[in-house]
RNA sequence: GCGCCAGUAGCUCAGCUGGAUAGAGCAACUGCCUUCUAAGCAGUAGGUCGGGGGUUCGAGUCCCUCCUGGCGUGCCA
């Protein structure tokens, strides 16, 4: 469907120019002046300079050409603002056509384009911790919002599988259980099915491990072990197999928690047979150097402001490091999927790192020119008091503690209230605990670092995840009474909170569009606080079922049904859902 | 040192290619439930938009400069 905006605009631009003036004057905004209109064109105050003439002259001249057809106002105000006030028919023509087609009429702006969202970054033997949470928050939000803007959308979670860590928990295993079969290169046997750690005691290795490396000797054994696993030594590799067995079906667990799902499981490790040649490739074609004893990709340019180092490639032992196995994926996604973007979330402290990588990538030619290559890095997210996040002891908070945590706070208030069934206590618990928690981070500008407020989040008052939830529970209890409202027509607005309603669900295109492409899910949020205002508003202050003209409350019902149905779809591109009953 | 990001109400944040009176939420205070879920709605109060210059008819928004904070700056991811 076509945008209001550009419908309005193309009518304002003819108007400018059947007055004389250029047409490109005539964009029209959103009025920031609500009480005043709707719509406005502050073009003829721009073309003053050009036309040498008074704006409120100008103005004036435009909004009498202007068709008015669509129209219950056009005002030309000083000092020169066109203010517009859409006509009760239009705006019911318009609400009924979102009503009747799919997806309320959006413009598929991704049809036949691919999309691969990379966004967990899950480390294996790692606990998923909060530093894990907005990238799979925001990431799963991104890929939805591609995929419903009609994108076909791979998220690929692209886990943390082939560099150092993996040396580490090798050489931390070595030393305490010398003696397993793994580390005898002369062993030729089968290696024992049974892993020699369960997922607890991984999670206890890894940072041990990782504390050690400041020991020198301990950190040559784990750089000497992660290059071995990399040529394929057969010990290590069923180190790793057995590494990967014990910590992916937690990992899946977790994030099916948090409703977060990947169509692709691959990791740095899968980009590993692309390395070999891609490396060849690049030293071949001089495009890789040698520098220091690394292979390295200069990639800086002469605009440069600041000196951009260059890429490595090939570390001075010899292992891959993060960027190669960045670069040598790429070359798989293109090879296998051939995407026309790649959206990369990650914290934004990569900023630098993707930089490069994606010089490299289009320097070698890896990626085609039209392929479009985007790093989303968010912000931290902090404790309350706006430092790092710590737990008592001062350790790392586990994803899975912070969600149990929100868990425990709404269920208590969700026992408190008891609306629901004892037996609905949990699922409805679940679904509030996560938008509180999605929403509570979404709300925010990915980029930014933010607090992390439980009790503000889980609030069941204000700019939060349960008061969408909230609103779209009351809509969907007025419908079930009201019975079967699927089928009612939109009608011109019954008074000035429908109309205001009205307006709002109109902006769901331009709304999504401009998530979309600035990568920003807050400006969903945003949209949909709005939108549930403006149904608490009519809500409050329009009897609905009490309504004694049937025609007039079937015009009610569906025009709250067609918010409930926004709003829902809103919540889904945002990562979750409303309960019937809260 | 250099670079990037941020600084808006007591707190947490919006503010869409510069536009009419800078907006929400929380906290504070005040109204509205025998009537569709008060987890709601309405209202009051609260701001020299970090400081200083500049461009413009018009600047929270663009340019310069300074201050403060965070982060990054070749073999971790």
């Amino acid at each position: 469907m076509e945008k209001i905006l550009d419908i309005i605009t193309a009518k304002m631009q003819q108007a400018f120019a059947d007055a004389g003036y250029d047409a490109s004057f005539g964009r029209v905004t959103v009025s920031n002046r609500p009480d005043l209109c709707e719509y406005q064109c502050n073009g003829a105050l721009a073309a003053a300079k050009t036309y040498k003439c008074a704006p409120i002259q100008i103005a004036k001249n435009v909004a009498e050409k202007l068709d008015a057809s669509d129209f219950s106002m056009i005002d030309a105000v000083m000092p020169g603002f066109i203010n517009l006030k859409l006509s009760d028919a239009f705006l019911k023509n318009y609400l009924e056509e979102m009503r009747t087609a799919p997806d309320f009429g959006v413009t598929k702006i991704g049809a036949g384009k691919t999309i691969v969202v990379d966004y967990g970054g899950a480390n294996v033997a790692k606990p998923l911790h909060i530093g894990h949470l907005r990238p799979a928050i925001i990431g799963e939000s991104l890929k939805r919002l591609h995929k419903f803007m009609g994108y076909n959308t791979i998220g690929d979670v692209h886990l943390g599988d082939w560099g150092l860590q993996m040396g580490l928990i090798i050489a931390e295993l070595q030393e305490r259980q010398p003696d397993l079969p793994y580390f005898d290169p002369d062993f030729t046997g089968d290696y024992p099915a049974e892993s020699p750690f369960t997922l607890s005691e991984l999670e206890e290795i890894y940072p041990t491990a990782s504390a050690k490396k400041k020991d020198p000797a301990f950190a040559e054994k784990a750089h000497t072990a992660t290059y071995e696993l990399q040529q394929g030594r057969r010990g290590y590799r069923a180190i790793w197999d057995h590494i990967m067995g014990v910590s992916l079906p937690d990992l899946r667990r977790i994030y099916g928690v948090l409703d977060v799902h990947f169509e692709k499981w691959l990791g740095e490790s899968d980009a590993d047979p692309y390395i070999p040649a891609m490396v060849e490739d690049l030293k071949a074609r001089g495009l890789a150097v040698q520098s220091e004893g690394a292979w390295v990709v200069p990639v800086a340019e002469e605009s440069d402001k600041k000196e951009v180092p260059p890429m490595i490639l090939v570390k001075s032992d010899g292992s891959a490091i993060y960027a190669t196995t960045d670069l040598a994926t790429m070359v798989q996604r293109m090879q296998d999927w051939n995407p026309d973007k790649m959206l990369y979330v990650t914290d934004k402290r990569q900023n630098l790192h993707f930089e490069q990588v994606f010089r490299a990538a289009r320097k070698a030619g890896i990626v085609s020119e039209t392929t479009e290559l985007e790093h989303v890095g968010h912000g931290t997210m902090n404790g309350k008091d706006g430092k790092p996040f710590k737990t008592r002891d001062g350790g790392v908070l586990r994803l899975e503690q912070l969600v149990s945590d929100m868990t425990d706070f709404v269920r208590s208030k969700v026992v408190e209230n008891k609306i629901v069934e004892e037996s609905e206590v949990e699922a409805t618990t679940a679904k509030i605990a996560l938008a509180a928690l999605k929403y509570g981070d979404l709300s925010n500008q990915p980029t930014k670092d933010y607090n992390f407020d439980l009790e503000r989040f889980a609030a069941f008052e204000g700019n939060t995840g349960p008061y969408i939830l909230y609103t779209i529970v009351r809509v969907k209890s007025i419908l079930a009474k009201y019975g079967d409202w699927e089928n009612l027509p939109i009608q011109a607005p019954a008074n000035a909170y429908a109309k205001d309603l009205m307006l709002a669900i109109t902006k769901l295109g331009p709304t999504l569009e401009t998530a979309l492409k600035s990568s920003a899910p807050n400006l969903v949020c945003a949209y949909i606080y709005e939108l549930a205002g403006c149904v608490n508003k009519f809500y409050h202050e329009t009897p609905i079922l009490k309504e004694e003209n049937e025609e007039v409350k079937a015009g009610h019902i569906a025009l709250i049904g067609l918010a409930k149905n926004v709003l829902e779809t809103c919540i889904d591109l945002l990562g979750f859902s409303a309960p019937e009953k809260m």
